[in-house]
Order: structure tokens, then sequence, then C-alpha cells
DNA sequence: TGTATCATCAACCACATGGTTGAACGAGCC
DNA sequence: GGCTCGTTCAACCATGTGGTTGATGATACA
């Protein structure tokens, strides 16, 4: 096994794929927080926390700026909504409604064919 | 290490987590595919690419009808659309032209908190 | 009946992941 | 200087993941 190219969007889902995550992204989307800070609603080791902050952060969800001793995490919703965009080829099989919000994206986003994404092959 | 609960939502975001699952469900998009059409474009035995199928049909993505032999399978997109509502609660941060689309959405799904999706804590 | 076909299962391998503990590093503070 | 605080690093462990090969089980077909 090689060949582990782990394209960005793979990152974005497996980042997301857990909930402690998961979690630590809808709390950062209140403002920015320390490690510390992000650490503290759970029942694990500030060195767990700390490495799902880096996993965020591989994955591009999150930016840091070190403070001091202090790490301050921020939101960086840019992948989030890529992720958005790879699902939203779908909607059309669930629901006119969010049909039609789809082609409203599609304005501002003109998407050439009107396919569904071809992530590249491995 | 115990406790591994695997949340649906989890289980989704996991499963989009692989290029080889995401072209699967591209794939199942234009329609059902049997397990072997499913694997055809890759360079892995089937064996593998029955793996990747297992996956998805424990995420709930994919439902399976066994038809003699042949194991054919069609996209269920109820999960990928709870995967984008999750999504959907971040969309305020990428733009406004997404945040329309929200409160579209809004109307048919009305949202008692306005809250990003609290994830039940682990 | 035999034989090919579609798919899974079982065992195995290498590496990733999610957690721990203990040590280390860098900043702030007395 | 020396202490504490915020955070990461390193080593380790158990389990998950993505792949292989070979055997097995049904089903279609000559």
């Amino acid at each position: 096994m090689v060949e582990r190219a782990a394209d960005p969007l793979s990152l974005v889902f497996r980042a997301l794929g857990d909930p402690t995550r998961r979690e630590m992204v809808r709390r950062l989307s209140a403002g920015e927080r320390s490690v510390g800070e992000l650490a503290e609603p759970f029942r694990m080791s500030l060195a767990a926390a700390s490495k799902h902050v880096q996993v965020l952060e591989r994955a591009g969800l999150v930016r840091r700026r070190v403070e001091g001793r202090v790490h301050r995490c921020r939101l960086d919703a840019e992948r989030l909504a890529e992720a958005q965009r790879w699902l939203a080829h779908y909607e059309r099989f669930w629901g006119e409604r969010l049909d039609a919000l789809a082609s409203l994206l599609a304005e501002d986003a003109p998407d050439p064919a009107d396919a569904p994404p071809t992530d590249p092959r491995p």
C-alpha cells in the first residue's frame, strides 16, 4: 500500500468524520478559540485534542495564529464550501426545492458540465 | 479504546473520505450498477471494491437488491442530504449568496434554533 | 452435470487513527 | 532565575482501513 495521496476533499470529509472534530468546528463557528478552549468540553487529554485540531488544520478547515503561548484557531470555511459543492451535485436526488438552490449557485459558479464532479480516479 | 459508537453522520463523512467511494457514488448517480460494474474502473481486486461498496452500504448511502447472482446497487441520497444539511449551517461563512439558499431551506425544514447542529458530545 | 460467473468471506499485511502518558519547549510572571 | 501555563512532541497501544490472495457459495448456462 502506497500512493496515499490524500486529496483535499478526502482530507475534509475524513476530518468531518469524527464527532469530536465536528463539535470543534461548531464551536469555532461562534468565533476564535484557543486549543485549550477547544479541548475543554471533551473528556480527553489536551494532547489528544491538540491532535484533532491538527487534523482540522491539515484539512484546511482551521487556521491558527500563534499569539504568545496560546494558539488561536479560527474556522476557514472555504474547504467546507468545497465539500458542500461536491454534495450539491446530488441535490436533485432529494427534492426539487434544493435543486432550485443549486441552480442559484450555478449562477455565480457556472459549472461547465452539469454532471457530478468527476473526482480524479486513483 | 472502546465506545466506537459510529454515529450515522460520521459514517457518511468517513465513507465520502475516500476518492474511490466518491467515484462510486458519482457513477451510481447515473443509475443502478452491479458491484462488478462499480469495480470495473478501478485497478483493484473485486474483493476490495466489494468492501468499498459495503462501507457505502453501512453508511446508508447505497442500497442493494440481490437479483440472481448479481447485486444491484442504487444510491440512497437521504444520508447525503443529512451531510449537506450539516454543512449548510456554515454557509453564512462563505458568502451571502448561499445564505439566501439556507433561508429558503429553512422554510420547509424550520430549524428551531438557528444555531449550528449540536452533534451529541462524546 | 459440469463449468463459468458474480460476489462474499477469511486470513493476512502495512499503515492510519484515536487515545494515553511523560517529557520538552516557549512565553509570561514572581 | 525559577515557576507556571499553553501547547506540542515522542513513544506506545489497540483498533480501523485499504489492499491482497485463495477459498467458498450461489446462480446461470452449455
